[in-house]
Order: C-alpha cells, then sequence, then structure tokens
DNA sequence: GTCGCTCGGTTTCGTCAAGCAACCTATTGC
DNA sequence: GCAATAGGTTGCTTGACGAAACCGAGCGAC
C-alpha cells in the first residue's frame, strides 16, 4: 500500500499550496536554493553560463535549470552572442531588474548581522553622485529612491578578508 | 571508492560555501525553504506551534526544525506561555523585524507581477495616517520611512478572491 | 479512572531534488 | 591529431522535505 498521495504532479514541488499571500507567490518563484544568488550575478555584470558556474561554485546541472527556470519565469532573458557553435549570454528583464529592492535589502540584512568587524564586503552606490545605498535602496547623500540601474557595486571595507577568487571588481549593469 | 568529499559536515547544507557576499550570508540563514514565511507569519500575529502548521500547511518536523533554527539564529524568540505542559509562543527579536524591508519588497514584487485582476490579497498600512506602504517600506500618505511596528496588514482587493482558510483578519504585532 | 482531546513536538519512512563527476557536441588553436 | 573552451546533459549518491504515526503531559466528560 504504498500510494499514500495521488498527484505528485502537483506535490513536493516548490510551491506553497494554499497561501494565497504574494510573498509565497515570489518565493515559488526565486524562493528556490541559488535563484536569487544568481539574479545577483547577473546584476554584478556575470553573463555566461560559465563565469557564474565559477563565481557561484554550483553545480553545473543545477544552474542549467534554474536558468531554464528564470527564463521560462521572464526574469532572465537568453541571448545568443554567437552562432555554431551557439553560445549564450543572460540578461535581467524588467521583472528581474525589479528585483533589486529586495536583493538590497537582504544584503543590508546580511552586513547588519553577519559581517565580520571589517565591515561588509561590497557597497553599493549611486551610479550618479556616488552616494551610498540605504536598506531601502535609498541614495543617503542625495536622497533619491533608486532603481537597479542607477546602482553600482563597488567593494567594501571588508572586501580584503576574503577574495582570491575569481570575481571582478566592480560589475556594472548594462542592459 | 565512495568518499567523493571530506568533510560533509559543511558539504550540502543550506550554506553557500566560498561566496563573500551579504546575500548568500542572509540566505544561509533565511533562505530555507518555509524560513522567510515563517517569519512573515509571526509578523502576522501567528504566535504557536499549532497556528503556523494550520496556517502554512507545512509539515509538522519541518516546522519544526525550522523555529529552531530560528531560535538558534536569533531571529526568534521562544517563551513559555504556561508551564506543565509547557507551551510556547514565538516572537520576532529585533533582528528578526529588521527582515520586515525584504518582505515588503518580495510582497511588492509578488503583487506585481502574480497577482490576479483582482489586485495583491493583502495591503499594508501605515498604522497611524492609514496610508499604503511602498515596495521600499515608505508611507505613501506622509513619507516616513517604516518599520515593522508602525505597520499593520488589512486584506487588500484580491481578499475575496481565496479565503475559507483560517487565517486572522489583520494581525498586530504587540511585541 | 479512563476515554478522548489538545498542544507541541519527535520518530519513521518514502520520495525528490541537490551535488558531483563523467560525458557530449562543435569550434578554435597549435 | 590533440587539447581546450562553452554550454550543457546523463547517471548516480545523498540528504532534505513531506506525510503519518507516535508520545506525553494535562484537562474535561462520563
Amino acid at each position: 500500500m504504498q500510494p499514500r498521495v495521488k498527484n505528485f504532479t502537483e506535490m513536493l514541488r516548490s510551491d506553497y499550496p494554499g497561501q494565497f499571500c504574494s510573498i509565497a507567490k515570489s518565493l515559488e518563484v526565486v524562493g528556490e536554493r541559488w535563484s536569487l544568488l544568481i539574479v545577483r550575478d547577473v546584476l554584478n555584470g556575470h553573463r555566461r553560463f560559465s563565469e557564474m558556474q565559477q563565481s557561484l561554485g554550483i553545480a553545473r546541472n543545477v544552474l542549467s535549470s534554474r536558468l531554464q527556470r528564470l527564463v521560462d519565469e521572464d526574469i532572465l532573458e537568453r541571448r545568443a552572442y554567437q552562432e555554431s557553435p551557439a553560445r549564450y549570454e543572460y540578461f535581467l528583464t524588467e521583472k528581474g531588474l525589479d528585483l533589486w529592492p529586495a536583493l538590497i535589502a537582504l544584503m543590508h540584512w546580511g552586513d547588519r548581522y553577519s559581517s565580520g568587524p571589517e565591515g561588509p564586503p561590497r557597497l553599493i552606490v549611486h551610479k550618479e553622485c556616488g552616494g551610498e545605498i540605504s536598506d531601502r535602496g535609498i541614495c543617503e547623500r542625495c536622497g533619491e529612491v533608486l532603481h537597479a540601474r542607477d546602482a553600482r557595486q563597488v567593494p567594501g571595507p571588508g572586501w580584503e578578508a576574503a577574495v582570491s577568487a575569481t570575481l571582478p571588481v566592480a560589475g556594472e549593469l548594462d542592459r
């Protein structure tokens, strides 16, 4: 008597059945392991499969399936930058860029509670005026409410405490 | 020839080894499935094990281990509200309350991209002036930058489209 | 007093997805 | 011909998730 459940198709997936809350809806899409880090990586200018794989240390099959999912959900867009052999780059859509405030909030939370005595490893600054950005994505110098394209990442005071790895210094967002 | 990895203690867990980014740090703590929804539930006034279990539809063992983890991480605090038999309630610590901006950002993202034609199922309003709250956690009426305690949840226009379940109408945050 | 119920879990067991490694295809460089 | 690179896919192992059963202290009804 094994069949305890009838429809496996809708069980045990990444969804949160019965939740009619937009947080749950969001997490169904970007709440899987690695998903938000992939979005962050693309924001930081990592656009290619192997770049992300190296930067994240994620298994290739998992990266592949996450990218597929993010493209299906219209968070990333896959574009060929050459043919034969086909090679691709991934870009954030508007929907993907709109995740920026959530990422900023999570980053500040991590900065506050998990970064070492040296301070945060990375800072986000306003491209225009160079001011630092608050947990709400607001420029602390000029007060503007910013969006993904208005910001740029720079190494923070805690940067030296890590590194050795492969990450570029300051990823610009081109799209 | 099984031992492909040496130290399982630090492999395959909920961490993201090699990432020196505060987003990764945050996700190590609250990125597990259900964790953020539990925090949201406590924010909404669900404080007891069985309340959360019913509201979330989560397996009891998983809820148990998540609560344990969140208490260990100092995001929740467990307090006995009676002895023999010991019964507990969970409250958010300051660290837990500080997750509010991230939750608000995720909620707005879900509202924008996943809610039905009726509109979002829930709204967050400023307790003092009743104004709606933006994706940055700023009151759209009075312009104040808010924190968890300043806000209150009310049913939104898309509320009717769901329900039937057990959730209370508007959870106040007491702590 | 014992039957059943509630609360807050823990235990058991089965399934599924994450992780690793090997393989594949097509092209370029030497 | 041989190796390297890019972007995956396939196969296998292991650990996390989910459902249901169990537990144990108290309480109310009979």
